[in-house]
RNA sequence: GCCCGAGUGGCGGAAUGGCAGACGCGACGGACUCAAAAUCCGUUGUCCGAAAGGGCGUGUGGGUUCGAGUCCCACCUCGGGCACCA
């Protein structure tokens, strides 16, 4: 905005606006105004805590990239700000920082591309960003402020690493105290149970009489976090191994959408498994959206059925079903074409053909064996197998729509109850027999179009000893038959998960080093806690070594490996000095992210990664929380897009896990109330040659967007540099002031609903403040101008209204409407013209979690030496909220027709006499008499004609 | 295919089952100005009407109700997630 030579002095411009937000911005941290008290350890302040609750306001914290913040990155932390502050103003002690994610591979690609360093990109990246979000005026307790990159900060991630590398899960951790669910324990604990006899060893040798390596195999076989030999996802274009949870659908990166491919390394694995029933039964805790929820459910995948065991010429073959009860029905089964026993079992005369589909399926892309349109395919390996509940003698097929990598990586097939045994059995001519009669279909099964799940009567389900053919319930002839299968050695009741270990190590260098070692015999050693940080070592060969994307069979180099001089060490790890050679992953991005919300609350202790008091007072479990209910603990209020729905918060939520059960938290859960804001989404630009141009400079005519002469194309879709469509914080501070940007971001919509960017709709907001401040100041002399006179009767009852909708819309993060009451009252300011004395203070203090800086500056004009940050928010007076006269709606047949007005206490006789003698109303009725006569006291009269 | 959401003016969006369209943008008219911008005042769902007033209106079709944007059923469209998971 340009200012004019002959505005008003003091007029409220952008520039007027930064001179006074870059004011208050340096005398909040001058006065240490936003710095949080703890109960204890080095930020301990009692006195401050005393009778005020406490809030934990938390944002997920940014990746800082080298492009800095545009508009859109901000939307979440400008909520919890407001948030924050109203929630100080109304008398808790608030947490509220930021910090900075800043290892992975954004930040060493970049540091790459750049060719610095990335501890240099990635430093200053996050200086430009604190200066960026500070210019926002985000109420942050500064001194709390962490980055993962910091060595004091990944100290303590390999702490936590430690603590879960030296321990492990007891499954009935009820046995030896403690709860009855299962539960981590110290590695120690399992050693002791071994030594004293109360477990036995594996093949029943007595401990004592074991070598160290083989304790050291056993005890490593059951810990949280282990060196794994199996299937992973290798992609070669980014040169590091990934997780599951970054594999897409169609089998490539998340991260820069390459290729992956399965492939036997040995790496690193976390036993998130061993909590998939707590994470799935934990959700109940939480005050998560459905969605959410949802994802995570689905991604853990659990599903309750049993293990069958077949008879077959290569041994017993197991499955996993979800249907024991069609076991009647299974008339062949099917192994993955990787299956173990594919070999053992092919036929002389059809191992030729056998072999020939396992390569043509080992050579198919993930991508193309995920295409279910494409018809199912498969071989009989020329085996029988024996049906344990009819002893019939059954083919063994191989194909490809059985996975190795979930259940047995075998099933049994029952083609009458299940869709794609059903196609396969048609496809290949194999018998289909009825063992339901569902309702409206024949036993006759050739009439079938598709295979029947349901309940319905079984038939053709008995063996003598089980007998499903007189039930019609499928959770009867489930449990029937787990009960048959397990009192004759059959099987056994069993639950199977998709969620899969979680692969933990990265062939990279910007990450955390692995506080582990190994000896000569290849077995990995946790350093000792003084060992550590286990700094990062320097060097100026930090590309990660990538291939060719689509090269499979290349093998993965990690940045340290090159380090001679850092990766041979020598060690005194209680037994003298020997020589070791150091583990040269780095941790992935996820690993600081676990647990950043634990280093808020004490960023400086250098004992604990959280004193235990400092966690009970701000995480542990409340009897009482905010709002009235139990509180089970964890963040209050944690912020941030939805995209980490399987990753972030399921890692997270597993670390806190172990962290609880090994006594370091108090807490359950990391995060009790998510809460997911939207986006903001931007229009962006292509001409002819599908080109991006620069979205600012795009014009509208006549519906059609040109960016000079050329006609455009218009999509929708994120902010970004590289789409040529960003808006920066920076621009419209400059141009407007941050308070106009932060009103703006979120008079948008509601917080959870992604919006489009509108540049030329912030003017809006910038005109609310405008004549916000010209109803309180004198734009010619800069000096407070109220009213004289005292607020008349109505505008009392209008500010207590507004202070009411606005308490309602604060606690409800719904600050678009809030917004739009403080408008309101405004403009009934504007309308008296300014605004009365005695509501001046009131109405200040409501717009000061909005609008911070300019409310600042108010408050002191009104005469106030002090910030207004821990003032009291204003509280309604109940006897304004109520009128003496209601004005009542009165419809006729559901239709408005005329508008009374009565006394507010009137009865209902009353109300319907004035009703029916409006003139409006009368006319309406045409005479009719009124049949019934509806009043919804102080709301509306409806009259049914 | 399955699981979540969401469909309201020209646009962003408001509405404990009770006056649909708060608030903002834009547009139109006016004030100020030589003029424009900025600022201020007013109008603005749509159709009929000079007006008073009236008809129609929350994706579609049914239903519940004195009364439905809101609740129920079926469907359509869009967005997100999962997907041969036994």
């Amino acid at each position: 905005m340009t200012t004019p030579d002959d505005a008003p002095k003091f007029r409220y411009t952008g520039a007027l606006a930064q001179e006074i937000e870059l004011r208050w911005q340096d005398r909040w941290e001058t006065e240490g105004t936003f710095e949080t008290p703890n109960p204890a350890g080095p930020l301990a302040d009692p006195d401050r805590i005393a009778g005020r609750p406490k809030v934990f306001v938390l944002d997920m914290f940014p990746y800082p990239s080298g492009t800095g913040l545009h508009v859109g990155h901000p939307l979440g932390f400008i909520g919890t700000d407001i948030y924050s502050r109203y929630k100080r103003m109304t008398g808790y002690n608030v947490m509220y920082t930021m910090g900075f994610d800043a290892f992975g591979l954004p930040a060493e690609q970049y540091a790459v591309q750049t060719g610095q360093h990335p501890a240099i990109t990635t430093n200053a990246n996050v200086t430009t960003y604190r200066r960026q979000l500070r210019r926002l005026g985000l109420s942050h307790d500064a001194r709390r402020s962490v980055s993962t990159t910091d060595p004091a900060y990944y100290r303590w991630t390999q702490w936590i690493f430690s603590q879960i590398f030296n321990s492990w899960y007891d499954t009935d951790g009820g046995r030896d105290a403690g709860p009855e669910e299962g539960r981590a324990r110290p590695i120690d604990e399992l050693v002791e149970q071994f030594a004293s006899g109360r477990r036995p060893t594996p093949d029943g040798r007595p401990w004592s009489d074991l070598s160290a390596a083989e304790r050291g195999t056993i005890i490593d076989g059951y810990r949280l976090a282990y060196v794994s030999d199996a299937p992973v996802n290798w992609c070669p274009g980014l040169g590091t191994v990934v997780a599951n949870e970054e594999v897409t659908a169609d089998g490539r990166s998340d991260r820069g959408n390459f290729p992956v491919f399965k492939r036997n390394m040995r790496q690193w694995m976390m036993r998130i498994t061993a909590y998939a029933d707590r994470l799935l039964a934990d959700l109940d805790l939480l005050d998560w959206t459905d969605a959410i929820k949802a994802m995570q459910r689905n991604w853990i995948g659990r599903s309750e059925g049993a293990t069958v065991h077949f008879q077959s010429p290569a041994g017993p073959i197991s499955v996993f079903t979800t249907r024991p009860d069609t076991l009647f029905g299974a008339t062949f089964m099917v192994l993955a074409p990787e299956h173990p026993l594919v070999d053992a079992l092919a036929t002389p005369d059809r191992r030729q053909v056998v072999a020939q589909y396992r390569q043509q399926a080992a050579s198919k892309k993930d991508i193309d064996r995920q295409d279910d349109t494409r018809e199912k395919t498969g071989v009989a390996t020329g085996a029988y197998a024996i049906n344990p509940v009819n002893g019939e003698s059954i083919p063994i097929w191989i194909a490809d729509y059985v996975l190795m990598g979930y259940g047995t990586g075998a099933i049994m097939a029952v083609p009458c109850g299940d869709q794609r045994d059903f196609e396969f059995a048609r496809l290949y001519g194999l018998p289909i027999p009825a063992i339901q009669q569902p309702p409206e279909l024949g036993l006759d099964t050739s009439t079938w179009e598709n295979a029947f799940i349901g309940d319905a009567p079984y038939v053709n389900s008995s063996n003598g000893s089980l007998d499903l053919n007189r039930i019609t319930s499928v959770a009867e002839g489930k449990r029937l038959t787990n009960e048959w299968l397990e009192a004759n050695g059959h099987g056994v009741a069993a639950v199977t998960y998709k969620l899969r270990d979680w692969l933990f190590s990265r062939q990279r260098y910007w990450g955390e080093p692995f506080p582990v070692v190994y000896d000569s015999h290849g077995n990995p050693h946790g350093l000792p806690d003084s060992e550590l940080p286990l700094l990062l070592p320097e060097t100026d060969s930090f590309s990660p070594r990538t291939f060719d994307p689509d090269d499979e069979f290349s093998n993965p180099e990690s940045p340290l490996d090159r380090l001679e001089w850092w990766t041979n060490v020598e060690l005194d790890l209680g037994d003298g000095p020997q020589s070791y050679r150091r583990d040269t992953n780095v941790m992935p991005q996820w690993a600081g992210s676990c647990w950043y919300e634990l280093r808020y609350l004490d960023p400086t202790n250098e004992q604990h990664f959280v004193d235990p008091e400092v966690e009970r007072y701000w995480m542990g479990p409340q009897e009482v929380g905010n709002g009235g209910h139990p509180h089970p603990g964890g963040v209050d209020l944690y912020v941030g897009g939805v995209e980490h729905a399987v990753l972030h918060l399921l890692y997270a939520r597993f670390w806190h896990k172990v962290l609880f059960d090994l006594g370091h938290v108090s807490s359950k859960e990391p995060y009790y109330r998510l809460f997911n804001q939207g986006y903001i989404l931007a229009a962006a630009y292509k001409d002819a040659r599908e080109i991006y141009v620069e979205a600012a400079e795009v014009i509208e005519r006549d519906g059609a967007y040109y960016h000079g002469d050329q006609l455009v194309t218009r999509e929708w879709g994120k902010m970004g540099k590289s789409i040529k469509n960003a808006v920066t914080p920076d621009d419209i501070c400059q141009s407007y002031g941050a308070d106009t940007l932060r009103l703006y971001e979120m008079a948008m919509g509601p917080l959870d609903a992604s919006r489009p960017w509108e540049t030329r709709d912030v003017v809006g907001m910038y005109r609310f403040l405008q004549r916000l401040w010209r109803n309180v100041v004198d734009e010619e002399t800069g000096e407070l101008a109220v009213l004289d006179n005292p607020a008349d009767a109505d505008t009392q009852r209008l500010v207590h209204r507004t202070i009411n909708g606005v308490r309602d819309d604060m606690d409800a993060l719904r600050f678009n409407t809030a917004i739009a009451k403080l408008i309101e009252l405004n403009n009934h300011l504007t309308k008296l013209g300014g605004c009365p004395a005695d509501i001046a203070e009131p109405l200040v203090l409501m717009v000061a979690p909005l609008a911070a800086h300019v409310a600042e500056e108010l408050w002191s004009k009104l005469g106030h030496d002090t910030s207004l940050a821990l003032e009291p928010f204003p509280v309604a007076d109940p006897a304004l909220l109520v009128t003496d006269t209601v004005e009542y709606p009165v419809q006729v047949n559901g239709k408005v027709r005329g508008h009374i007005t009565v006394a507010a206490d009137l009865d209902a006789a009353g109300v319907e006499a004035a009703a029916l003698a409006d003139p409006k109303v009368a006319t309406s009725l045409a005479g009719a008499a009124p049949k019934k006569v509806i009043i919804v006291p102080g709301r509306m009269v409806n009259i049914v004609a």
